[in-house]
DNA sequence: CATATAATTCGCCATATGGAAAACAATCTC
DNA sequence: GAGATTGTTTTCCATATGGCGAATTATATG
């Protein structure tokens, strides 16, 4: 896990930590607010905080006893880029497929 | 790993597997081509394969001594609707904090 | 101060992951 | 059929992951 969207990715490979995300989309919230929904322990559950931070979808601040955490979402620009070049690739091939088969089998017809 | 949204993002969580993602949605390929950039063995490969294949992104078929991959570029639809339902509950969030300013702090300019 | 609360650290465990080498199997091709 | 090519299985290894409970550190609050 060294890359942006290796671990950008890895951090949405996991039902709690995108219910997480879904939740601090919603606004901010303080660690164990938002660990009340699952049934992990707390150590357990900042492990995934962690694991989140580090693939750059939320960060935290402490003031007192109580850690606010808040999501990144230009986190979403990186994954959606990603998302839309493949796709990209996958319609430029398509259309080489069309135009595969307007020159090749369209000729085919005309015989 | 159970969930389909899990072992799909799973799967992209390597660059690797990303990779490969990429060289299929310009077509289909056989094993040993599609490994071929990579200085990984081809057992180590042929595991990613695996992860990509329960991820739902690819599939293959074997005819005779070569298996030939293709992506699915349906599982597509499934990241990007994850990553869609994100972003709109920001927006909604913002949207809140529109109305919050206009309602407030707005009224607040008007003493 | 005594206590409750919020978060953190520390071991510990089972399983998964990503990698390798070696041997095996199947199928082309000469 | 001999030999090359293409995948596959097996075994092994180091590290990461996701979980736990117990103990610890701050910080509020009665």
């Amino acid at each position: 896990m060294e890359n942006n969207l290796d671990s950008a990715f890895h951090a949405l490979a996991d039902p709690t930590r995108r219910a997480v995300i879904g939740r601090l989309m919603d606004g901010p919230a303080p660690v164990t607010e938002l660990a009340r929904p699952f049934e992990i322990g707390l150590p357990t559950f900042l492990k995934h905080l962690r694991v989140l931070e580090q693939g750059g979808w939320i960060r935290s601040e402490k003031r007192g006893r109580v850690r606010t955490c808040h999501v990144r979402p230009e986190r979403l620009h990186a994954a959606e880029r990603w998302l839309a070049e493949q796709r990209a690739i996958w319609d430029a091939r398509t259309d080489r497929l069309a135009d595969y088969v307007e020159t090749h089998l369209a000729a085919e017809d005309r015989r």
